[in-house]
RNA sequence: CGGGGUGUAGCGUAGUUUGGCUAGCGCACCUGAUUUGGGAUCAGGAGGUCGCAGGUUCAAAUCCUGUCACCCCGACCA
């Protein structure tokens, strides 16, 4: 490829627009270009990347024994129904009509396709297991797009699908896809990649994980532990809180005491010259009909709002408490609750005594709440979100560290959920129906590429692992109206092609910075400089983009070292 | 959906408070000359319904009303 004939602009300047660094270098180096809200065309460059991340993804795919396929864009609703997912999944699933009137769904995940796909051929037992996966293009209406390719609503994506006879064999082969992702991520080149215990969200199922790039920049947070190595997403990280309480404590006994004017967690301690571990404080959710949940938890705890989702089966939104609902914003507490709402305990209760709470009554507060003395019955669950520097729920002992992370892809065992909804069976040797076990994987392509750029740029571009690099090798002719020079390089060009490799050639009669920038922007790993300046010595110069090769190589044997390093890098990325 | 912010040429921006604009500047682009190892210099040139629609006014990028889009924080997210 010539760089002179290379659609797109590359620019000096940092787009506005751009928060992430990945996101504004490969606006500046003419990778995409906007079109609308979470929507981006590609040029060339940012294709052949993607080419290569899919090609990769291919091969592990391949490997695990799975068969390329490719499920419709355009789904029809009535599919969606089968699974129950057409009223069930918000707004993000973007549904539409046909001239019939007929609902169709742009398609954001493909269970129920890859079921009704193969759903009449896995009606044996004989021919499980197996799994069948596409790379293709999804639509997701996300309520806010971000980072450029980072969060946006049309993406590429893997998306595989397994079928299994039991849950033994799903697991197995969960396993093994598992250590597939591990190999795709090395060698895309990205480092500092982990897998985490991940909450299931809309998708059902029970075991998942997501493989998350650990990145200050990431939009989710996670908890892990530097110690047995425990890892999960916040949003699924279980709290352990302990509430030990001393028998003092426990002898205490109930007293009302007024607290005027005083609604918060802090005043009342403060008042009360408590710490807030010895508060129990009422947080108010209602559900989509309006009626109230009550979630007693310790006072210096916060609510993991997706533990109470998953809890509860039922989205919940913060209170507005009203009047006539019965509850004193302010004043509840967990005993005397007259209102006839659903009320919940946190785990962080358990057992704890010489609390304080609300009297549920204005301006008064109960001191010495014992729990299990004042609340029998209640039954305590974990709502907490987990902090940092709590005890690691594993281990127990060490501290909770929480980072930032992407998620670049995730697996799931998805069970029955699918099979059994959308009736999908198999006869097994005895003859009996029985239901198919799924497993689904996922890999957003785009998203890896930026978090590849996110993890490996300097101030001038990304550096590209090569194996993902849109080309090789970038040769630069300075001086392209030196006839010694350019013939070389134009020699060179050829040869290295002969050779096997993909050269962006750039022989622009250009000042030397403008190509060095844009071969910067453009981030291949080997960079090939030609010039009247060196022809004088008979040599030209070899470099890496990340600066830990620079040589000068006589021009006999400058292909000979270009291709060796060119094996030599790829080899650091193979497996 | 809540809170905050911004819309001026492909990109980055000045001007908006206090109406006077025929809208200025840098990069990029075109022509010519001189240059050529880290985003050159000089001269000339093209490119704008100032997000959109109403309104106020002799006069609107500027004031008013409405609307749309985008960005940030939050909510949401296989």
């Amino acid at each position: 490829m010539k760089l002179d004939k290379l659609v797109g602009e590359r620019f000096k300047e940092r787009p506005a627009d751009c928060v992430i660094d990945s996101h504004a270098l490969m606006v500046r180096g003419g990778y995409m270009k906007y079109v609308a809200n979470g929507i981006y065309s590609q040029y060339m460059p940012l294709k052949r990347i993607m080419r290569k991340i899919e090609q990769i993804i291919r091969e592990e795919m391949d490997a695990v024994d799975g068969q390329e396929v490719l499920f419709p864009v355009v789904l029809p609703g009535s599919l969606w129904e089968e699974s129950g997912r057409y009223e069930s999944v918000g707004s993000e699933l973007l549904r539409m009509k046909d001239r019939n009137g007929s609902p169709l769904v742009l398609g954001m995940t493909h269970e129920e396709a890859a079921v009704q796909l193969v759903r009449e051929y896995g009606g044996s037992y004989t021919r499980y297991p197996f799994m069948v996966y596409q790379i293709q293009t999804k639509f997701r209406d996300e309520p806010r797009a971000r980072g450029g390719l980072i969060r946006v609503r049309e993406f590429t994506m893997k998306d595989a699908y397994s079928f299994h006879t039991s849950q033994e064999d799903l697991e197995a082969y969960y396993k093994e896809c598992f250590r597939a992702y591990e190999r795709v991520y090395k060698r895309a080149g990205l480092k500092n990649v982990v897998a985490v215990a991940s909450d299931s969200g809309m998708m059902g199922g029970n075991i998942s994980h997501e493989f998350m790039f650990v990145t200050p920049v990431g939009e989710d947070s996670l908890a892990l532990c530097p110690q047995c190595g425990y890892r999960a997403n916040m949003e699924a990280a279980e709290c352990v809180a302990p509430a030990p309480a001393s028998d003092g404590e426990k002898s205490r006994a109930l007293g009302k005491v007024p607290t005027p004017g005083m609604q918060t967690i802090e005043e009342v301690c403060n008042f009360l010259n408590l710490p807030k571990e010895k508060s129990c404080k009422a947080v108010i959710y209602q559900k989509d009909d309006e009626r109230y949940v009550v979630l007693f938890i310790r006072g210096d705890l916060e609510i993991n709002e997706t533990k109470l989702i998953n809890f509860l089966k039922a989205t919940v939104r913060t209170a507005v408490i009203t009047e006539d609902s019965g509850l004193l914003a302010g004043y509840i507490g967990p005993v005397n609750l007259k209102a006839g709402c659903e009320v919940l305990y946190d785990r962080s209760l358990q057992g704890a005594a010489g609390l304080c709470c609300g009297a549920n009554e204005v301006n008064y507060h109960f001191t010495g709440l014992n729990m299990e003395r004042d609340c029998p019955g209640a039954v305590f669950n974990d709502f907490a979100k987990i902090r940092e520097g709590d005890a690691c729920p594993q281990c127990g002992e060490h501290a909770i560290t929480l980072e930032r992370g992407i998620e670049i892809g995730n697996i799931f065992q998805l069970g029955t959920k699918y099979t059994k909804a959308m009736g999908m069976h198999y006869l097994d040797s005895e003859g009996n129906q029985q239901l198919p076990v799924m497993g689904c994987y996922g890999i957003g392509v785009g998203r890896l590429a930026a978090s590849v750029c996110e993890e490996s740029h300097d101030n001038f571009g990304p550096i590209w692992p090569i194996s993902i690099a849109p080309w090789q090798v970038h040769l630069c002719c300075l001086r392209a109206d030196d006839g010694e020079a350019k013939a070389f390089a134009d020699s060179l060009y050829k040869d290295l092609q002969a050779r096997g490799m993909e050269v962006i050639y750039d022989d622009r009669l250009l000042s030397a910075g403008v190509m060095f920038s844009d071969a910067d922007l453009l981030g291949v790993p080997v960079r090939v400089v030609v010039s009247p300046r060196n022809m004088k010595d008979g040599c030209c110069e070899i470099s890496t983009r990340d600066k830990s090769v620079s040589m000068k190589a006589p021009v006999a044997e400058a292909a000979d070292e270009v291709e060796a390093l060119v094996k030599k890098l790829s080899g650091e990325l193979t497996i």
